[in-house]
DNA sequence: CTCATTTGGTTGATGCATCAACCCGGTCGG
DNA sequence: CCGACCGGGTTGATGCATCAACCAAATGAG
């Protein structure tokens, strides 16, 4: 109805088989975490960047920097972690609260790290073997930079990301 | 913290570089869209799968088919996209309506879909180079597989995707 | 000193994604 | 026939992501 290409046939192709292997990849594994664990993939990501902290504390601002993520979307994150005991905010540093791992946030964390890992590595390392599994990290941090490069020279300065 | 590895590094450096992309391409493209055309990337893929119809019109099985949502968010989605007038539900043929493609929701598609290729063309295809594009296009399908095999072999038969 | 700005963080509203439950018209075994 | 099941679809509840607005401590220029 609307004849018009916007990709060649091969560039097309190759973008929904992206597509279609982001969508599927991401929510098996999001499927795999919650049936399995209880988690969400971003109470996996919180829970690495704490568990991966020597000390298991971490200011929200860091966790920002470390997941890229809108202190909003943390914020609101970090509540409904704490509802459910997997971190605690501490109020120790004067003004700015810490972010805690619990007990119980550190067993989860323990427990499917190594089972989702194998996943991965069953269905994504493996499957795409070391050659092409290197192409595809360059080619991502190329793309990355691309964007960020983007937002750089093409937008009025304080409108991030839109454009 | 928690000091075993579960990935060897080169591994966990790739796997985290396609995830930074994942998200950091994801978010780009969908603040783009929302902010220049007011639509999100599922009002996209919708009106991507309805205008390349030769009719215009398809039932929502169809799309779910082309999607591979899942027939409820397919629901909610369509019934959204209505209210707003990007679609319309036909109950021509006796049982089950009939999406169809508004007027409005054609020139929404029509405007945005070039200047949305030739982004993900800039920020992706063209850095990627036909190449690394062709490797990921085929990578991208064997995880696709891998992933459908899995669920094949390993699932009990009834519980679909969990595992 | 004082008032404006910045910085780190919270809040509320809204739209989106998922799950489980349900509905309804066919179909098929009995 | 009749009742069980099945496929396409809707609904409601819940959690998640984003935006815009706000707040309060710190900074800093006049």
């Amino acid at each position: 109805m609307a004849d018009e290409r916007w990709l060649d046939e091969d560039e097309q192709n190759a973008w929904r088989s992206y597509l279609r292997m982001r969508r599927t990849l991401e929510t098996h594994l999001a499927r795999h975490l919650q049936r399995e664990f209880g988690l969400s993939e971003s109470d996996f990501e919180i829970l690495v960047n704490l568990s991966e902290s020597p000390t298991g504390r971490m200011r929200a601002f860091e966790l920002g920097e470390a997941t890229q993520w809108e202190k909003s979307r943390m914020s609101h994150h970090l509540s409904r972690m704490e509802k459910r005991g997997l971190i605690r905010k501490e109020a120790c540093d004067a003004r700015y609260p810490e972010i805690v791992l619990t007990e119980q946030g550190l067993e989860a964390i323990r427990a499917c790290a190594p089972i989702h890992a194998a996943r991965v590595r069953d269905l994504f390392v493996d499957v795409l073997g070391p050659d092409r599994l290197a192409v595809l990290g360059e080619a991502s941090d190329d793309v990355v930079d691309a964007i960020d490069e983007h937002q750089k020279t093409s937008c009025p300065p304080e409108v991030r990301g839109y454009c």
